[in-house]
DNA sequence: AACCTGACTTGGC
DNA sequence: TGCCAAGCCAGGT
């Protein structure tokens, strides 16, 4: 079990309308400084079968990247879900953010090959 | 194998 | 507050 394969996993385990931070999601894979490997596996996941949209940076805006226009749809996505957009185009975590117990994290990890 | 570059985070000035 | 540098991980050269 890779740490792509972990992120994979949690990633997919975000409810519909709730958000996950670079660093959270890296926490529960179980690096406590791997924020940077989750914005690369976003990069190369495969969007048909990972909600990356639900993965925004610890200020709760969407991270702006080099080339094309994904980030307006992570935007509109996150909309569609029920996310809410406040001033500075930022969400509010203390509403979205996910927030599983130990014991989920344990259970959507042992899941994984 | 060394080196660089990111959809990042933090701690320390 | 705000900026900087260091940590960290995967992939491509």
């Amino acid at each position: 079990m890779s740490l792509n394969d972990r992120i994979y996993a949690i990633v997919r385990a975000i409810p519909r309308g709730k958000v996950l931070t670079y660093g959270a999601v890296a926490r529960m894979a179980g690096v406590t400084r791997g924020a940077r490997a989750v914005g690369w596996a976003m990069n190369a996941c495969d969007p048909e079968t990972v909600p990356w949209q639900r993965v925004i940076n610890a200020q709760g805006r969407i991270s702006p990247r080099a080339f094309g226009e994904s980030e307006i749809i992570q935007r509109e996505r996150l909309e569609a879900e029920g996310v809410v957009f406040g001033i500075h185009d930022q969400v509010d975590l203390d509403v979205y953010l996910w927030q599983p117990s130990p014991l989920e994290i344990r259970a959507i990890l042992d899941g994984v090959d």
